[in-house]
DNA sequence: ATATTAGTAATACGACCGTCTAATATTTAT
DNA sequence: ATAAATATTAGACGGTCGTATTACTAATAT
C-alpha cells in the first residue's frame, strides 16, 4: 500500500507548514508548495481535494507536534510547576522564527479569524490543546483559577510574540521569558 | 481645488482602513474596496498609484487617530498614572472588534512581517508612536525602566487581544482589562 | 466661450490563483 | 504475465487579482 505516496504527502505537509508560517495561509499558493518539495501541483490533488484541506492536515501535524513537546515535559519532571517552566521555554527555543514570523499558532489565528469560516475553528484547535494542558498543570499545582491563569500565560506568550516580531528585539524575548518564569513562581508559591 | 476629489480620497481611505481591519490587507480587493464605496476602481489610481499606497494612507490615519486618543488622554488629566490606565480602556472600549477582528495595528503587523517588505516597516510606526507615548508616561511617574514597561503594556494588550479573538470570549477581556489596571497601578506605587 | 485642468468611469491587460481532467507511469495482486 | 489499483504528471479551465490605458464629464480660469 502506499508507502511512497504516504512520504509524498508528508513532504507536501511539511512543506506547507514551513510556507503558511513564513508567509501566512493566503499568501501561500500550491506553486510555492510546488517550488519547495518538486512535485508538481497536479499531484497535491490526489491527496488532498482542496487548499483547505492541506491546511487541516498542517494543523493536525501541529497538534500532534504540541502533544508530543507536552509528553515531554511530563516525562521529565512530575512536578507540575517545574512542568510549566519547562513548557516556557519554546519561546526561547524559538525565539528566532518568533521574531521573523511570530507564533505559527497565533498568527493563523489571528489570519483565519479575518475569514469567518470554518479553518479558524480548525487552526483555534492548538489553541485548546495548550490551554487544556496549562490548565491541568495549573490545577495539580492546587490552584483554583486554573483555566484563568493557562489564558494569562497563553496571553502572556502571544503578547510578547507579537511585540518581538514588531520590533525583531532578541533581547526583549530573553527578558519576558525570564519575567514569565517568575511570574510562574510566583503564582505557584501562594 | 480638489474639494470633491478629496471627498472621495477620504472615501477610499476609511473603507480601506475597515476592509484592512475586517479582512487582512491581502485578502482585500480593490472591487471589495469598489463594492464598499460605490466608486469605481479606475478611480482609485487617481489618488493612489497602487494597493501599497493606500495602505501607506490607512496607517497614516490611523496613526493619526492614534495621536488624537493620546491627546484626550493627555487632556484629561496631568496625571501620567492616571493617563496610562485611561490609555488602557481602547481595550475595553474596542471590545466587540478585538474579539471580531483582533487588534487592527498587532494584526497588521502580524500579517505583513510575513512579507518583509517595505510595508511591515510601515505598518510597525503605529507600534512606535504607542511605545514613545508610553515611555514618556512610565517616565513620568518617576520609573527607570519606562521602555521596558511600556514594551510590557503592549504586550500585555497583544496578549490578550489575540487570546480574546481566538476564544471570542468577552468576559476575558474584561478581566484582563482589570488585571492589566491592577498591574499599572502596583508598577506605578513604587 | 473656450482652453485647461481636475476628477470620473469603463474596460482591457497579463499574471496568477485554486481546481479539475485526462493521460501516463508505477506498483501490487493474481 | 497481466489485470487492477495506486500514484504521478502536464496542461487547461474559469475566475480574480493589481495595474494600466483611454475616453469621458465637470469644474475652473482666462
Amino acid at each position: 500500500m502506499g508507502t511512497k505516496g504516504e512520504g509524498n504527502r508528508q513532504r507536501i505537509i511539511k512543506a506547507a507548514d514551513n510556507l503558511f508560517y513564513q508567509r501566512g495561509y493566503n499568501q501561500t499558493s500550491f506553486q510555492d508548495i510546488s517550488d519547495a518539495t518538486g512535485i508538481p501541483r497536479g499531484n497535491f490533488y490526489y491527496y488532498f481535494k482542496t487548499k483547505d484541506d492541506i491546511l487541516n492536515a498542517v494543523v493536525d501535524t501541529r497538534i500532534a507536534d504540541l502533544q508530543v513537546m507536552l509528553n515531554n515535559c511530563e516525562s521529565e519532571t512530575s512536578d507540575a510547576a517545574e512542568r510549566l517552566l519547562l513548557f516556557t521555554n519554546i519561546l526561547e527555543y524559538n525565539k528566532d522564527n518568533v521574531i521573523e514570523s511570530g507564533c505559527s499558532i497565533g498568527s493563523l489565528c489571528t489570519e483565519l479569524a479575518k475569514d469567518e469560516s470554518v479553518l479558524f475553528e480548525k487552526s483555534k484547535q492548538a489553541f485548546v490543546v495548550l490551554r487544556d494542558w496549562l490548565t491541568l498543570q495549573f490545577e495539580a499545582v492546587g490552584l483554583t483559577n486554573a483555566d484563568d491563569l493557562a489564558m494569562d500565560l497563553l496571553a502572556k506568550l502571544q503578547g510578547v510574540t507579537v511585540m518581538a516580531c514588531a520590533f525583531k528585539d532578541v533581547e526583549y524575548v530573553e527578558r519576558s521569558h525570564r519575567e514569565i518564569k517568575d511570574w510562574i513562581k510566583t503564582k505557584v508559591l501562594n
